[in-house]
DNA sequence: GGCTTGGGCTTGACAGTGTCTAGTTCCGAA
DNA sequence: TTCGGAACTAGACACTGTCAAGCCCAAGCC
């Protein structure tokens, strides 16, 4: 009667990210993982030694997905600023297309990267795309690598959090709006750095 | 017998905002909010309808403390790119000294401004300062006003929140050097809004 | 005076949570 | 056939936010 042997781990995966896109990163909850996996409130404790820890996999997922969308994003462009608006834009996206993921990505109150391997690696693999690209910026702009990666991770992940937090909905309206918005800002900030 | 009439109201908010500080967001709750205000666990009930007003109450006395300090930062100075810098800076000083209140400032889950009208009070006044100094960095410097607000707060927000969830801990190892950093993000982006 | 009203507070309940401890069931190896 | 362990269930515990009653006391009115 099982449905297959060693799948309940993913289930139960794939059911904690259907519910937070359902309902937000506070609807997330153990037991109602284990009812949509159909399993009793203790079945997920044998794949995972807590609620952190399911987090903390659906983070690391997270953050490879926001790395391969920025791979796929870069891979058209050439120039390094372009390459890097091409970055930001993916970065943006993957947040306001999955916001309660991309939230949780951030949270260090749910998952705290210094115990979960898994998380970290994830968060590390995505930073060293834009590490790199940082670097061609930088050599071009003539500006230190450090601060191209601080000022261009800190704009597009205000913009992001700054729209998922919904405080800028009294001035932009409707989603496509704040695509337009964010793009704009980005290429104000590559065309700053272009002409620096 | 009774210390003062009207003050437990008070009492809450202090005992609240003692308890976030001391235990992070996370922390807050509202048997804990009593017990440290010395009451029962309904009596809070009586001044705030549920958790999340006072958590608005939390949050509109937050934006007031953050427009006082940008009020203050900016007096010292006259220049546009100026004042704005020194609005950045008092944003990440606060939010690096009071992080758990910060965050919860910019948490649309806990509260929906859209039903606390004290808390969209607060967050628009500090908008307002922000408002302000944008229209003359914008004239200045030629950009359109929106995407002077944009790109500034998002950088400063940005900055304050990667630094808030430990994202930068690996690079950035002490608070000072934290400060120091965004100080220099900060003065990146203003130059390079000066000579566009 | 007595009586009512209502604000401020307490007590007790309820459903929901994360997680600990004990089972139970089943399958493969000895 | 027995054993052992992996996968899972069931029950409990302390905690949460909040609803429903009730208690106490001062103010207002007869």
């Amino acid at each position: 009667m099982k449905p297959a042997p060693e799948n309940l781990r993913r289930t139960i995966l794939d059911a904690s990210l259907d519910l937070i896109a359902a309902e937000g990163l506070e609807g997330f909850s153990m037991r109602e993982v284990a009812r949509r996996a159909g399993v009793s409130h203790q079945a997920p404790y044998h794949h995972f030694p807590d609620r952190e820890a399911i987090m903390a996999a659906i983070v690391a997922e997270g953050f490879q997905r926001l790395r391969d969308d920025s791979i796929a994003a870069i891979e058209g462009e050439s120039d390094p600023y372009a390459r890097m608006q091409a970055m930001g834009r993916a970065y943006i996206r993957f947040a306001l297309h999955n916001p309660a993921h991309f939230k949780l990505m951030f949270r260090s109150e749910h998952v705290r990267e210094d115990r979960h391997d898994d998380a970290r690696a994830g968060a590390q693999s995505a930073y060293d795309v834009l590490l790199q690209l940082a670097g061609h910026v930088a050599a071009k702009s003539g500006q230190r690598t450090e601060l191209v990666v601080l000022t261009a991770w800190s704009m597009v992940h205000g913009l992001a959090t700054l729209m998922l937090e919904g405080k800028l909905d009294k001035v932009l309206d409707d989603s496509a709006e704040r695509l337009a918005a964010a793009d704009a800002a980005i290429d104000l900030y590559a065309n700053l750095l272009r002409r620096a």
